[in-house]
RNA sequence: GGACAGGUGGGUGAGCGGUUAAAGCCAACAGACUGUAAAUCUGUCCCUCCUUGCGAGGUACGAAGGUUCGAAUCCUUCCCUGUCCA
């Protein structure tokens, strides 16, 4: 596991006394609390903020992440931008991969308990964070660690005694668990150990800070008090909003397919967040954007009034947001795609030419719905069937209604809904 | 250990021997409309085949068997879940 460390505990070596001081506390304190939803407590922070600054140690700041979702979206990069905001102030930020507590799964959702990763699969998972992460993150500002390092040797004897820290009852106090719980539905022993696992690993860490959502805020409040029992002080808690999907209802989540991941494609990303209603805009350029709280307010209300166009700020989000996990050109380029895609309704500019498979071939003509989901346009032929049916079928620029094609030759362009491709027929 | 109640399509949730590929709702997809969206309206929403038809097959209601001309619906066993009592 060593080999996938980054930069390891040889970090504080670049906080010694040669280095630029902290900045003021007051200025510390207003960046970290922008665009936090909670902060347990303020002047616990401040108190730490300014033992930190005397003894001239950069605060530990933690944030866990599972191992088994490599894909980051939209909704991880709120909180990979708080702990940015740290580290420009000098501090030291853990990123902390739950190898272990990932066996666990996600205690709220409905395969409880995972099949263990190899380490083989956790290394993997962890470069391809790591091309993604560093998107944000300071390398040289980053502890990468995985939990399995003090997780994996616990004994009997040391979960049992862990356990005895906790009562059935405080655990209850979750939210998803007491839900559960009133509306009969199972909860695995073993989710009980996922808040006390995360709070021990801030004990191992010696954290002052944990970052988490605000879904995560029972779990990041136990590691205080675990913390005391470890004769530690109880870190700070800060959490950030939750992001909405693009569905505007639920959270983004992979699985709930309503996400933008930051390694999609410029031309993806804007799209996708041209498709989130105008209302869900704004909480975007709150959470994705460092446009100032009173700047969004302003935005909101010359749209209301009139005097702003929402569509155009919503491309300027997009073009923000895609510059940002790609470059500004790709955003020009997306941004015209758009245009060009979506609101004029043309062939996109990059439609990939192919050969007539064969399959679609008969004496008679082309079969489109054959041809259709051998292009991979649609997902079976009998969807096929369906959209030629509903009309949604081009081919040259004209409604396809007939399944089968007769007379054609040369370069047929092809659109099934969204989906373009040319078809070279000989 | 005992007594009950359940497990249905992506999600909810009806159906409890046959016009049931399985209501309704949500999500999704397509079309219309539009300033991107949203909203609204219309259609679709398991797979394959063709002579594209209110067509023919094949899969599907936790799993495996069984009873029936016919089962998501009845029986048996198993797996899983919840409630109550110990």
């Amino acid at each position: 596991m060593q080999d996938i460390h980054l930069q390891g505990t040889n970090l504080p070596v670049l906080y010694n006394e040669s280095q630029v001081p902290f900045p003021p506390i007051d200025e510390q304190l207003s960046l970290i609390k922008k665009g936090l939803a909670e902060l347990i407590r303020e002047e616990d922070l401040r108190e730490r903020l300014t033992a930190a600054a005397k003894e001239n140690r950069p605060l530990r700041v933690k944030a866990g992440f599972d191992p088994t979702a490599p894909d980051l979206h939209l909704g991880h990069t709120v909180l990979l931008r708080k702990m940015k905001h740290f580290q420009d102030l000098g501090h030291t930020v853990i990123f902390l991969i739950g190898d272990m507590t990932g066996l666990i799964g996600d205690p709220t959702g409905r395969n409880t308990l995972r099949p263990p990763m190899t380490r083989e699969e956790v290394a993997r998972n962890a470069e391809t964070y790591k091309a993604q992460v560093f998107k944000i993150l300071d390398p040289a500002k980053t502890e990468i660690k995985f939990n399995s390092e003090w997780l994996a040797p616990l004994t009997w004897q040391d979960v049992v005694h862990l356990c005895s820290k906790y009562t059935v009852a405080r655990l209850l106090e979750r939210d998803d668990f007491s839900k559960r719980f009133k509306d009969g539905v199972p909860i695995h022993f073993h989710e009980f150990l996922y808040p006390l696992a995360q709070a021990f690993d801030s004990a191992m860490l010696e954290c002052d800070v944990e970052l988490g959502g605000t879904d995560q805020k029972f779990n990041l409040l136990v590691g205080r008090e675990i913390q005391k029992d470890y004769g530690q002080q109880p870190q700070i808690v800060a959490t950030v909003p939750i992001l909405e999907g693009l569905d505007g209802i639920e959270k983004m989540s992979k699985s709930k397919g309503n996400y933008i991941g930051i390694s999609e494609p410029a031309k993806v990303i804007f799209a996708k967040i041209m498709r989130i209603s105008d209302d869900l805009m704004y909480s975007y350029y709150e959470l994705l954007t460092d446009m100032r709280v009173h700047e969004i307010a302003e935005l909101r209300e010359n749209i209301a009034r009139g005097i702003q166009d929402p569509m155009e700020a919503k491309m300027a989000l997009a073009r923000r947001v895609v510059a940002d996990f790609h470059s500004e050109a790709d955003a020009d380029a997306a941004f015209d795609a758009f245009n060009r895609e979506v609101r004029q309704g043309l062939e996109p500019m990059d439609t990939e030419t192919v050969d007539l498979p064969q399959q679609a071939a008969s004496e008679k003509g082309i079969r489109v719905d054959k041809l259709l989901a051998f292009l991979g346009l649609v997902p079976s032929v009998t969807e096929a069937v369906r959209k030629i049916k509903a009309g949604a079928v081009e081919i040259n620029g004209s409604t396809q209604r007939d399944l089968l094609l007769t007379g054609a030759k040369g370069l047929l362009v092809v659109r099934a809904g969204k989906k373009w491709k040319r078809v070279r027929v000989t």
